[in-house]
DNA sequence: ATTAAAATGTGGGACTTGCAACATTCCCGT
DNA sequence: ACGGGAATGTTGCAAGTCCCACATTTTAAT
């Protein structure tokens, strides 16, 4: 403590590196505290995390800065931000049709944490193999839920975990549903953006009797580099408004059930 | 916003639950954001954090809550949580010593979590295996660092995997450490008492060229049911005061190194 | 050395939060 | 239905925080 304010004053960039070390070891600090521990105003301190939270390194709240959640996307725009609402109800729409004792497979992704949260608010209890690490806390949270997590190479960015390895742990299961999003829906099918992803989300697929997508209105007609899933792969889509009348053609035609809550 | 206002209103159990099950999510949650979106007075959300933070599932502050630290999940008793200093400096003092390029294998533990955030904050980067969630994120967040988790089941109040999977997959990997944790150490070696943690921290001893222990020394003359290594087995001891003269003489006879920082 | 730009400090008014005392509502057993 | 206790809401005030405009200091280039 006293170490700090004896030292010679930092520059802006130490400053900020510092900020950003501290929120590592502590999910929360305090613009009063960082002020007194670095010598500086809280004007100052302010001024750093106010341009720190614009760069997405961390969260502005009142009184201080906390730590970014890992599995946010670095680039999370506004739009995608205010989608949680609809997000969340069709998350639930979904989670409330799944019988106790269902076995599963549930991927990475914000749609599907949210339908963990959900999953775990109906006290669902059964087996769940994820690549997710909040999907994994979340569900193993529930009194009597076993919660199997696949190996592979983590990743900050999404909070998860990827590569052969998960591929390979992920085909020695069979589940009786998988939970998956994706970052598009078209006429192609559900696609996906974001490499390493591809191929879990085709794995879980595979190994499931009943392959769910759960994917929100506004990425439908979108089509990105890599396919996760033909229309005639899709068993259900939980969604939270109709699809345009082309994409629903598509799928009524592959066979594909859609659900959207009232 | 509409949907939680119109459903009808939590009890208090059901909206602790939900404020817990946010703060897995992020970090950090803000009273007004939870009194809002819960659809109570600000005052009840401060009543309710306020029992939470007594109880040690979360940590106050100024507007919100917190998330405990990583690593800190289960109902540490308060001897242990008054050695987080200890186990801070021996896990920095071991941290110290490792070079860039070292591959290390990482088990579960509050000291181990120490240990990765020391060592995320050295710039080490290679390549760390673990079985703790907390440590991946720690290491995750490090640039040029590469962070393989195991597969298992989860394990929420140790935050980890653990079984049989674990085991198998920690055997494909050979690696230059492993650093470990453990329950206690006396002159029977290093013993666990969670079932289910020794065995991986058998099988990342066997996969190790060098294997560090990090125990505090309240730890010291403890012996509990499982046995993790013998003396001779561990190469390297890192601790926060020397060991009695009988576990001394033990340890010097079996080869094993020991550090203290200063 | 001079000067301009960037960084930081200062002060005051508006806003947010915390806290405590008290009022109200809800819940549960009789 | 009734009563009592727990849970929640309301209110007012103290304290902390934010933000803005402006003053001062530091930094870097000429």
């Amino acid at each position: 403590m006293t170490e700090s304010s004896l030292n010679r004053r930092m520059n802006k960039r130490e400053r900020r590196d510092q900020i950003l070390l501290e929120l590592r070891l502590a999910p929360h600090v305090r613009v009063a505290d960082l002020a007194e521990r670095l010598g500086v105003t809280t004007e100052t301190i302010r001024r750093d995390i106010d341009e720190l939270g614009q760069a997405g390194l961390l969260d502005r709240s009142f009184g201080g800065a906390s730590a970014r959640a890992p599995g946010t996307y670095r680039g999370l725009d506004e739009r995608s931000r205010q989608r949680t609402d609809e997000r969340r109800r069709l998350a639930a729409h979904a989670a409330a049709q799944i019988g106790t004792g269902t076995s599963l497979m549930i991927d990475a992704g914000s749609t599907t944490v949210a339908f963990a949260r959900a999953l775990a608010a109906t006290g669902w209890c059964a087996t769940a193999v994820t690549n997710s690490i909040p999907v994994a806390t979340i569900l193993g949270s529930v009194a009597g839920a076993k919660v199997i997590l696949a190996p592979g190479e983590y990743r900050n960015s999404e909070a998860a975990v990827i590569g052969t390895e998960t591929c390979e742990f992920l085909s020695r299961f069979n589940v009786e549903a998988c939970y998956l999003g994706a970052a598009g829906l078209s006429q192609t099918g559900a696609t996906e953006i974001v490499d390493g992803f591809a191929p879990i989300k085709r794995t879980m697929r595979a190994q499931s009797q009943s392959v769910n997508f759960l994917i929100d209105s506004s990425k439908f007609g979108q089509t990105h580099l890599l396919t996760v899933a033909a229309p005639s792969e899709v068993s259900r889509l939980f969604t939270d408004a109709p699809p345009h009348k082309d994409l629903a053609a598509v799928l009524r035609g592959a066979g594909t059930e859609i659900f959207i809550p009232d």
